[in-house]
DNA sequence: ACCAAGAATCTACCGTTAGTAAATTCATCC
DNA sequence: GGATGAATTTACTAACGGTAGATTCTTGGT
């Protein structure tokens, strides 16, 4: 008897569902383990800004080392509604990549317009900056390190790339205006966001310092360089 | 008919080796396929200078992801050799870290002794940090970012940890010979390493600019940073 | 000489995880 | 009311990091 595959007869009344409760659904949706087949009613079970919202989730509590898996069980969803629909986990690191990086920028404009100062402005986007990932520590690490290491380069970019184009073009405009070589501008950024990473890793980590002092301590080397001469 | 292991009686010739060309074997050593056992002869058959340097090979030429097998294969050894030998994939990460490290520093003190104006003795450093990944795209990539994942925080900033501490106490010690707060020295070494880092990072990735040009670029962010009051 | 203990090596396996193919169920249109 | 297609799950594959255990050789004691 060749092994013959489960299936009831077509029209047959539909087999009691065995294991109804899968006790792995996490946090707020109450998984009932639906049966294979399309949902009835009207509507896809997620969409994709609930299954962007339920990534977070899963990852703020189970840190960035989160398999997809339990990103799509957070969503009371299997992988491949989640693949669909958000794609692979590079597209995943990438979508919330953009929606970290908003964040920041909303902080940070929030806080820039109380000033004229250029210096007061970088400690604003500083300060936004490293209270969102003070805020999303384990968001933060999936988006910088969270990838399958399929391109590692941009992968690491990433959230640079993200924040560094705007701020690059910004710059350029200052600089020209200034009267400055405006072609220091994309690796000006890049390094802005590098630096500005590295210590917030190193601060998250160590946890030596408070908030504030990290915030004064980039800026002034934002500012002022190894070379110290400030202005007023 | 239990499945027999299949083993000479003992005492009885070795069997003859079948299969005796794997053409697998990379580069310089020509591998034979040994039958499993004991080496004949006194010595061990790689020790943790050849296994690193092989290593080094493969992530050349198979980039950043290559895998344990190939770096083993590399070595005309096997995975359980390498893996006594040298550690798992971190630590193989951190000892070319190491190594990486040294090349920068070596190149870095070679050039910088040649001045003491504050702001060159930067720049050597800048541009040997960037001479000597330009010369080792994928080992610096396989450092960087070529760790399995198990703690990204830490093999972020690997490269980072070797080189800004030394970086660190120096500053911090020039700064209270002139008189300013030392608390910032930490700060300011990962927040260089990082700039430098992602700095070179789009370099790699974009190709637009030339390397000479990239040092400039990040000396005079690192010296004079965004405020721009060079000092002379 | 011989045998036991131990060292060095390889084969073959395990566990995990990203990603996918195929089976299953429901809605909709003719 | 049946065919077509859409939405979902189950169950699988492939690849890789890491390891256990089998295999072979050396060494030292008797």
């Amino acid at each position: 008897m060749p092994k013959a595959p489960i299936s009831r007869a077509k029209g047959s009344p539909p087999a009691v569902p065995q294991a109804l409760a899968t006790d792995r659904a996490s946090e707020s949706a109450t998984r009932v383990s639906r049966r294979p087949g399309r949902p009835t009613g009207r509507k896809v079970l997620a969409d994709r800004q609930q299954l962007l919202a339920a990534a977070e989730r899963a990852i703020r509590s189970a840190g960035p080392d989160v398999t997809m898996e339990a990103i799509a069980a957070a969503a009371t969803v299997t992988k491949p509604i989640l693949y669909r629909t958000v794609g692979d986990r590079d597209a995943l690191v990438s979508a919330l990549a953009e929606i970290f990086v908003d964040r920041i920028n909303e902080a940070a404009t929030a806080a820039a317009a109380r000033t004229r100062l250029p210096r007061t402005r970088l400690r604003s986007l500083v300060s936004a900056y490293i209270s969102v990932v003070d805020a999303n520590r384990n968001l933060y690490l999936f988006v910088t390190a969270g990838g399958t290491g399929l391109d590692r380069v941009s992968q690491v970019l990433l959230l640079a790339d993200r924040s560094a184009l705007p701020l690059a073009r910004q710059l350029a405009a200052q600089r020209t205006a200034a009267g400055r070589d405006p072609a220091v501008a994309m690796s000006w950024a890049f390094g802005f966001i590098g630096a500005l990473h590295f210590a917030t890793l190193a601060w998250l980590r160590d946890e030596q310092l408070s908030a504030e002092q990290l915030v004064e301590h980039i800026t002034e080397l934002l500012w002022c360089g190894f070379g110290g001469n400030p202005t007023p």
